[in-house]
DNA sequence: GTCTATAGGAAGATAGAC
DNA sequence: GTCTATCTTCCTATAGAC
């Protein structure tokens, strides 16, 4: 309780509303207490937006690699695509992620700084978590023309323009776009082209 | 003067800090007026807030699609691949493009069906006028496998990955992402794969 | 560790002089 | 159409009782 509570609330009154426009009064409010019972646990907004961002980002990489780890022994093809609809479910289902996406995007101005030290090592460790997957795949080199890391990168912009849908239109778009961009994403990254055949 | 240099001044606001994070005071202060005279122009600040969200989008519109018809007899895909670099070019030079891109993927959230209102009316346009291109293309059916619907689809999902990642870690990324993730989905739409030939 | 009370400031918005 | 002055409300944050 106490403390746990209050960042929970806080979790999803920051994904929810922004830095700005959460109060420490509506953080408050969800968790059942007074505003200034919020001082005994933290130093003030910023301490506490700051500790709730290192949870989810911590929280929400574990989750990631747990999702590859389980399926290591699973073929390429499907452990990518399922991510893509994995990853829908937790945004709707776990307000880290949506509170990542949110802050990785747009982090408070007044915070900018501290916030990238807390993005840009996650966004390293998922390129080479990945990439290493991919060196290590025991499908036959599907992709044996290209780079890993590439494919890598390929990938993580094919997740990143999916989620934005996710953001902005709801899960029929998202459908949609994983359909259309998916097959065409796996064939170019399976197909050697006619001029290096 | 006016009424135009505060919308120019509140487009510059609202997109570097957010709905909430924006101020009548700082908007004034940047113009060189005082805040109350903003009421003299607007309702309020969700009246200049919409107001200027609907320019925008409008600018940020007809911008894309003048790129497009200046260059509709060219191959698609230079069309496609340029478009990726000049769409960085804008967003890091035009506050419409930045604040079309924040306020896409998070809508203040008391303003969130006014934004939705006038941000999916924008997306039906540009997929409509991608796919009418495709369908048009003078190439020799280099996807004629595909429908062109889902090869939009499937490209403004890469605009959108890549964009993202202009938006939270500059343009070194960006660059990294696009080298990587073009070559895939041109490659993607251009191969017929071996089932189907 | 939670509360009431309150300080101190900034926000959006309005009234009315010029 | 812009200003000063002011209202109300909400914010973060602190003091001090229990």
């Amino acid at each position: 309780m106490g403390m746990e509570d209050i960042r929970k609330a806080a979790l999803f009154q920051f994904a929810t509303n922004g830095y700005e426009g959460a109060s420490l009064s509506s953080i408050a409010a969800e968790v059942g207490i007074r505003k200034p019972s919020i001082y005994a646990h933290f130093q003030g907004k910023e301490d506490l937006f700051l500790q709730v961002a290192r949870y989810a980002f911590q929280e929400q990489n574990l989750r990631i690699f747990e999702y590859f780890t389980e399926r290591k022994d699973q073929p390429l093809e499907h452990t990518l695509h399922d991510f893509l609809f994995w990853m829908g479910q937790e945004y709707e289902s776990n307000n880290s992620a949506k509170f990542m996406l949110r802050f990785s995007f747009f982090p408070p101005v007044s915070l900018y700084h501290e916030v990238l030290d807390i993005v840009n090592p996650f966004l390293d460790k998922m390129e080479r978590k990945l990439t290493r997957r991919l060196r290590n795949t025991r499908d036959r080199e599907p992709f044996g023309h290209m780079e890993p890391v590439d494919v890598a990168l390929a990938f993580m912009t094919l997740v990143d323009g999916i989620m934005v849908e996710l953001l902005y239109s709801g899960s029929i778009n998202y459908h949609r776009r994983l359909n259309a961009a998916w097959p065409i994403f796996w064939r170019g990254i399976t197909l050697t082209s006619p001029h290096e055949a």
